[in-house]
DNA sequence: TCAAAAGTGTTATCATTACACCCATGG
DNA sequence: CCATGGGTGTAATGATAACACTTTTGA
């Protein structure tokens, strides 16, 4: 059953790209291995053509759940590649989403279009299909941005996590091994986001406080902030 | 002729969100007057139907000077509207771009799909076709956002400003009015990214110095954050 | 008692804030 | 000589960076 139109019209895609923590030095990327022509058996982000009547976020997070079982993510939206020639089935225009999730609580399994589904480091990528590796690379400098601005650490970890994981998590994605130890941990608990929830046990060596991230105090705090910011004028990085 | 596909596809469009600014304390939008069904006579962002063979930003830029007879602007990708229902002719996808732009510098002039072309101020918007109220609110976020951490106060302004004028426009952007003028300045002008170009003439009062935005400057010192932000490890607000 | 990792004290320096004051011009 | 903005001095406070040190655990 044909469906005809007045004027020629791309399709449209969603993609996924999900970044993913296990509490190595690692951060990791979710990739499926297609299943179908074209890039058959090449590894690529999950995702697929939206459906008529459905918004886009709800594409992406039903293509991501049938191709690899990842269900309760927080999406946002990253960017919408539309390159004349970026896909060989013709003129395709992909709205990419993006999200952080916590490796160990989001369980993945491959399923449907996927020949499978597995979670890659991200410094050891394999050849991605379509343009995928330029979308890779903006989804890294977004991940970054977001750093720099927003506590996106609480969302890679789980949900206690110690003041030595956090730093090595924003050692990992910043591509350092030295940010200084003390002043990481001062401008940490300064920010007064975190709550003291426990200690550390089984541990060959002096155990570590327990903190959890606390969404509420962080987003009072942004609020305020933001008068502040109106009443400083600017603030634009250097 | 007709196109034919197997499965329904969308439609998809471009629009241009363009903040403008001349001088006044006042943020200005261009709008154009729908001169089609559906809509007919209201305003709306200028836009239209992405072609085929056309990148994203090309068919924006397009349709931009197809419908305002504005030029040489510089978009950025703002966020992709795809709710089911945000056009009556059926499922129309939108990707919107964002610029920034000096009024005096960048003229216009109705043409084409459009009955007119017109700048309005952010704070008496008419209503708006379609979901653009929405899409302008999402712009007017973003704007705000960049104004935390870039520059962009230099894209709006005339080339050579005074630093009143600088101070204005971010009251007006952030809606305040009491940004302390003494520290204002010496904030920006610690920035180093600023060149004294000449004094003012002809006013009556005591006559202010000029300056320039120095990109190149500014592009040095955002590389050299850039390993400060490494070695910080983060910044996160608040 | 040792290795391993957690966690703390301290100081010099720099940025930020808040407030009050002086300056140069045209009319 | 005055109204109108333009522009500056400064002191108290708080944040940041750099470095060295102490503490607690399991093996």
């Amino acid at each position: 059953m044909p469906y005809t139109y007045e004027y020629p019209r791309p399709a449209l895609t969603v993609d996924c790209i999900i970044f993913g923590w296990d509490g190595t030095r690692e951060l990791k990327v979710l990739l499926i291995q297609r299943g179908n022509e074209p890039y058959k058996g090449q590894w690529a982000f999950p995702g697929g053509f939206v459906d008529m009547d459905e918004d886009l976020e709800t594409a992406a997070l039903r293509e991501l759940e049938e191709e690899t079982g990842m269900k309760d993510v927080f999406i946002e939206q990253l960017f919408t590649f539309g390159a004349p020639n970026r896909d060989p089935r013709g003129r395709v225009v992909s709205v990419a989403y993006f999200a952080l999730v916590n490796l160990n609580e989001h369980k993945i399994a491959a399923a449907d279009d996927a020949d499978d589904a597995q979670w890659f480091a991200v410094k050891e990528l394999p050849d991605l299909a379509f343009d995928h590796k330029k979308i890779m690379a903006a989804a890294t400098a977004r991940l970054r941005g977001k750093l720099r601005y927003q506590p996106i650490g609480f969302e890679l970890l789980p949900e206690n996590f110690t003041l030595s994981e956090l730093q090595s998590l924003y050692e990992t994605i910043l591509g350092v091994t030295d940010i200084n130890k003390r002043n990481f941990r001062t401008r940490i608990i300064k920010m007064n986001v975190l709550n003291e929830v426990g200690m550390q046990e089984n541990v060959a060596h002096r155990p570590a406080k327990l903190y959890a991230f606390d969404k509420e105090k962080y987003e009072k705090l942004v609020a305020e902030r933001e008068g502040d910011l109106l009443r400083r004028g600017m603030d634009f990085e250097v």
